[in-house]
RNA sequence: GUGGGAUUAGCGUAGUCGGUUAACGCGCCAGUUUGUGGCACUGGAGACCACCGGUUCGAAUCCGGUAUCCCACC
């Protein structure tokens, strides 16, 4: 259930109640592809770092340890200890960007194994089913992410499919969560609008799944290659279309001046893998820009990461100690490098909401964009 | 002491029937990462080829000597 709390210009400050608590947004999820944020961050280090959301993967799920496993644990928040809200991927960006050789229908998606190379199918029911059995709070349609650049043509009859796989994901979740044993009976979906780069599609296509009365819709197959501002003129034409009265997810994205961009525009919820890769590779964000820790000046720094961070690693750790544990392939030097740039995300959005609420945001939003995304 | 082998970038090695800017891995330096195939990818710097002398138009490469190391035998 979406409560809109106060808006500035577009930009939206809301929550977002469900049977795992209540979500403030703007809100940056936490990617825990396999059940675990990479840089060895357990559920109970999130609550340290002001997670709000995990994220997980129905595909990466499916193939290890499997979603009937998955089930027989009591579901995801069970098997990894965390309580909070998780949104589930659908697998459909996965076949998209891992599967060289898939082959798409009307009925679903044949594609191979990243791990074994063995022909798995799965289409919107297949994908609904994996993630009931994970039983996380919110659902994401089964889609089909198309490449950039893709023809018009092809993104057309991409998108009509789209919206048919949707309202089967709809009627499969409608059973699903009406089944005696079911992990979360209260499973929510959202729906995702593709279109690629072409206005008429993405706005067409909004206008058709607004009327399927979703808990919440994404906007997908962005920040896959076009340059950042068709990202945001297409967020700008598109977004009017979205209902009010429920969360906007914009997918995959992105930079921090990315989720300045995209609050502008009235998106509610983020997700990346940047701050944790790029973590695990020394790119740390702070509030002054982006630095590398791995660069030879910070070799005797014993500074923190970000003076002006207030996370536990800038609390007690400088720079040189994690260029060090990096540069020597310690297992802390991930872990730590990885919860500092995820602080840095959910507090950005802490930021976000704090100035939404003091109607501050437009100037918050002027004092960072030519900040955060340089390199210093 | 005798015989054999080795010596090429910080480290480990390739290249040696003589022929243009000496190659590779690691390390180092820097850059890239947007619904994550778990530690990736792309660039860059760095070597008078142990030393001394000789043969030759030309030597890391052939010859002689010196040094250091390894192995075997006495």
């Amino acid at each position: 259930m979406y409560k809109l709390l106060k808006q500035e210009g577009c930009a939206r400050r809301g929550e977002f109640s469900t049977v795992h608590g209540t979500v403030q947004l703007p809100a940056f999820m936490n990617v825990a592809t396999c059940g675990a944020i990479k840089g060895g961050l357990s559920a109970y280090d999130l609550k340290n770092i002001h997670t709000q959301i995990m994220l997980s993967n129905t595909y990466h799920l499916h193939l290890r340890p499997g979603d009937k496993i998955v089930k027989q644990l009591g579901g995801l928040h069970k098997m990894t200890g965390w309580d909070g809200i998780i949104l589930t991927d659908s697998g459909g960006f996965q076949v998209f960007s891992l599967a060289q050789l898939r082959n798409i229908k009307e009925e679903g998606v044949t594609f191979n194994s990243h791990i074994d190379g063995r022909k798995i199918f799965m289409g919107p029911e297949e994908s609904i089913q994996i993630q009931s059995n994970l039983g996380s709070t919110i659902a994401m349609a089964f889609d089909e992410c198309v490449a950039n650049p893709s023809e018009y043509g092809y993104t057309k009859n991409s998108v009509i499919r789209t919206t048919n796989w949707l309202k089967r994901c709809q009627a499969e979740m409608k059973r699903l969560n009406s089944l005696e044993d079911t992990v979360n009976p209260h499973q929510m979906l959202f729906g995702i609008n593709q279109g690629g780069v072409y206005k008429d599609l993405r706005v067409d296509h909004m206008k058709e799944i607004a009327e399927l009365e979703l808990d919440g819709y994404a906007v997908g197959g962005l920040a896959v290659g076009e340059p950042t501002e068709v990202m945001y003129e297409i967020l700008d034409e598109v977004l009017p279309f979205a209902p009010i009265d429920k969360p906007r997810y914009l997918m995959g994205v992105g930079t921090p001046v990315n989720i300045l961009e995209g609050v502008m525009r009235g998106i509610d919820l983020f997700d990346c893998v940047m701050p944790s890769r790029n973590a695990r590779h020394g790119h740390l964000f702070t509030w002054s820009g982006i630095i590398n820790i791995n660069n030879a000046k910070y070799e005797t720094d014993d500074s923190p990461i970000d003076s002006e961070c207030d996370c536990p690693v800038c609390q007690h750790h400088t720079r040189a100690y994690i260029r060090h544990l990096l540069k020597a392939k310690e297992m802390l030097g991930m872990r730590l490098a990885v919860m500092h740039n995820l602080y840095f995300y959910n507090k950005l959005t802490e930021m976000i909401r704090y100035h939404l609420d003091q109607g501050t945001y437009t100037d918050f939003y002027k004092k960072y964009r030519d900040i955060l995304d340089k390199r210093i």
